[in-house]
This record gives C-alpha cells, sequence and structure tokens, in this order.
DNA sequence: TCTGAAATTCATTCCTT
DNA sequence: AAGGAATGAATTTCAGA
C-alpha cells in the first residue's frame, strides 16, 4: 500500500462510482495500472464493496434511535442476541462494548410509534435483555463518510 | 417511488457498482428506463452518492471507539463544539441527542495510543465539554449495510 | 413510460518499456 | 510496475410506440 493505493481508497470513499479513466487521472496514473490496483484492493479485501447512499427520509427511515442494551453476559446468551438483532432490519448498525453498556444499536424505523411497536415487540422480548435504554437523535453531526486514509509517506 | 423505485435501492445498497444493464435485469426493466429512474432519485436527493466501505484494519483505524460527550447547552458552545467535530477526521461518525448524553461519536484511530492522544488534545480540550465517556468497541456485530427498503405495496 | 438502435465512452486484455 | 493500443462492453442519447 503506497501513496497511490491511498489516493484511489480516498477518491473511492468519496465517488464510489467513478470511472476508472477517472480515478487513473486523479491519482496520477494511466488507465491499465489504476484498474490493476483497484482489483487488487478489492481481492485483498482492502476495498469491501461498494454501497449506494440512501436519504433515509426518503425511505420512510427518517426516526433514528440510539439504543443502549445491557444483556446477560454468558457465551450463548450474546451470541443469541447478536444472531437476533442481525435478524431486525431496522437495527442498521450494531456494536459490543467492552464495560457498561455491553452493546449499543442505531434503529431506523419511520416514527415514533413504529419505534414503540419494535422497542416492545422485538427488543425488551429478547432472552437475557436486562434494561433497553432509547435516545432519540436530534440531528445527524457528521455524516459517515469512510475512513480517513492518511497520506502515508512511505510503505 | 413505486416498487421498481425500492427495489433499485435495495439493488445499489448492495452493490453500488452494478452496471446499468445488470441493474436493469435484476429489477424486470430494460437499460434505458432503468438509467433514467436511477438519475431520477439521484436528482431527487434519494440517492446521496456511493462510497467504497473500506476495511478498517486495513487502513490503520482498527481501534475503534464509542465516545458520549456532555456539552453545556447553549446555542453557541453546541454549534461551536458541533464544527470542531467535522474537522476531527478520526470521528467518523456523530449524533446529536434528546436527553443524555448529549452527543455520540464514534472514533476510529489506529490504536490506544492514537486514541489516547486524540481524547486529550482534541476532546476534552474543547471548549463547554463536561464530560466525555469512551467505549471500547469489541466487535462490529451488525455492519452498516444501508437502510432497509420496504416492498411497498403501492405508491 | 417503455423499447430498441446508434453513437460514444469505458473496461479490459495484451504487449512493450 | 507503468504506459499504450486494440477489442469488446457498457453507457447514454434519441427516435418511435
Amino acid at each position: 500500500m503506497d501513496r497511490i493505493d491511498r489516493a484511489i481508497l480516498r477518491e473511492l470513499q468519496e465517488d464510489g462510482r467513478l470511472t476508472n479513466q477517472e480515478l487513473a487521472q486523479r491519482v496520477g496514473l494511466s488507465a491499465s495500472p489504476c484498474m490493476r490496483r483497484v482489483r487488487q484492493l478489492e481481492r485483498d479485501g482492502v476495498i469491501r464493496g461498494y454501497r449506494a447512499v440512501v436519504d433515509p427520509e426518503a425511505v420512510g427511515r427518517g426516526f433514528e434511535v440510539l439504543v443502549s442494551i445491557e444483556v446477560r453476559r454468558d457465551r450463548a446468551t450474546v451470541e443469541a442476541f447478536e444472531a437476533a438483532l442481525r435478524d431486525i432490519p431496522d437495527v442498521v448498525e450494531a456494536y459490543r462494548l467492552f464495560g457498561s453498556p455491553g452493546c449499543l444499536l442505531r434503529i431506523a424505523v419511520a416514527d415514533l410509534a413504529a419505534y414503540e411497536r419494535l422497542w416492545i415487540e422485538r427488543l425488551t422480548s429478547l432472552d437475557g435483555v436486562a434494561e433497553v435504554n432509547s435516545q432519540i437523535i436530534m440531528k445527524r453531526v457528521k455524516e459517515p463518510r469512510g475512513l480517513p486514509v492518511d497520506p502515508g509517506g512511505r510503505a
């Protein structure tokens, strides 16, 4: 990974649909070596994929909530709990944490009523859940725009 | 927005580099109307952009932390604080919340030492910050893969 | 709004440096 | 590793239904 690879990652995080030609030009390469590098980054798993970013409001998911959950900490319970989370489409992001809370979710639903339903029917009812604390998001302060990729003098 | 638009959003969230032909086939359209719809969705802001998803480990950002911050709640302080957050590249996601904490960040850095530096130099030192609580992420339970787009019977 | 064809641009391979 | 040329696809526009 040299500075050109990093530049490629920066550009593709900014615009994942750049044509190879445009990308090549921006990173100061001609088309073929540029494509070789992109393919290599994909094969190595550095680029995990490409996704369209969709406006939550436009698809009826404008009500977002951060939920801290405390679950009983034994292996079976945690694994079942996390598997259950993966099956709830409204859970768009989930982390297991050190300390407390043990888990944090980001949830996107249509409105408060939809959230109430989700909360009572699918979250509090999960096995081993001791505490569910919901915080409504007022505003997204910083859009996830991908990771910073440092210039990197060498390497 | 009909069910075809929704199908387009679903496919492009899954793979943002689908060729228009492949996409058209999957949603049961021929190439040109499919492209027109995609352009329309882009113009309407339903599709906000396309991004490559990069492996954090591969770019030296494998150490992730969730940070709750309490800031003095007057307008000037909050605005300055949020502007400052937008200028810290390591802050990859930030929300302003109702209730407490007033703000939650996700941070991606190289390691604990890098986080300590960020914490002391750029977080605790921000004006109006009353409390900073850091939780290290053990595991990403659910990758953000975009928003669910319901089939939608009509409309 | 969709289909289908035409013109243009792009991706991709191969070969040379 | 990178550049350049050639081929085959894909994008994109436009006419017609």
